[in-house]
DNA sequence: CCGTATCCCGGGGGATACTG
DNA sequence: CAGTATCCCCCGGGATACGG
């Protein structure tokens, strides 16, 4: 899978885009911000209350990146007092299959932390 | 396939995996020093020389918390002066299929935001 | 060679108060 | 409701110097 040991230049690639990808999610909040968004209701209170420990000005803060990288839509409605939905885009979509091995390994390594924990023996 | 939406705890849970994740790959240099370790020499000094920027000082205290995950080896050579080697556990390599999806992602990400930048259309 | 100790700066991010 | 503005603290991480 990994035998073959790496050139350096392949190496340099393969990291940039690792980065380029990290660079967008990142972060406390972004990852939290877009599953919340698959959730249903994405009006600002909405997802503001479905973060535990969020503040509002983070929030605001992290929308205007995601919507940046295209990964969040900005929709105004025209109430009284206004209200404003923030959608997942068809691009954040493309996060899913990364999202789900963060996952996976997630758990795996929780599984690999807790049995390294168990007492070695009785002396 | 993201088609239904997810209820608040199976979205809670699904959350704090990626979470365990994120904090262990997280940072700057983490996913680099991962990298370079399935390059070959690992080495100290070899690593340090490989990855751009890095200080010894980082370098050191990434190994170290790669270390407590299970993610890296240390051996010390009894040789004068000492040498110490870094590998990368079989654990580690479980990581390797979210580095791809990353690493795929950093890829399409950098496209799609390139297109946007496209010149519109003449006026 | 293989690190550690110290100093220091910038910015991520919380608390709180306020506006349209 | 949907945010902004301000203040402020903490710590990630660079530079430098030094010890085994």
């Amino acid at each position: 899978m990994i035998s073959e040991k790496l050139s350096a230049p392949e190496c340099t690639k393969h990291l940039m885009a690792v980065r380029d990808a990290l660079d967008v999610i990142n972060g406390k909040w972004k990852i939290q911000i877009i599953i919340a968004l698959w959730e249903g209701n994405t009006r600002f209170k909405d997802i503001e209350r479905r973060i535990p420990k969020i503040t509002a000005r983070m929030l605001s803060k992290e929308l205007k990146d995601l919507e940046c990288h295209q990964l969040v839509k900005r929709t105004v409605y025209d109430t009284l007092p206004v209200s404003v939905e923030y959608t997942a885009t068809p691009h954040a979509q493309t996060l899913y299959p990364v999202i789900e091995e963060l996952k996976k390994w997630g758990n795996l390594h929780r599984k690999k932390i807790l049995e390294k924990q168990q007492v070695p023996e009785l002396a």
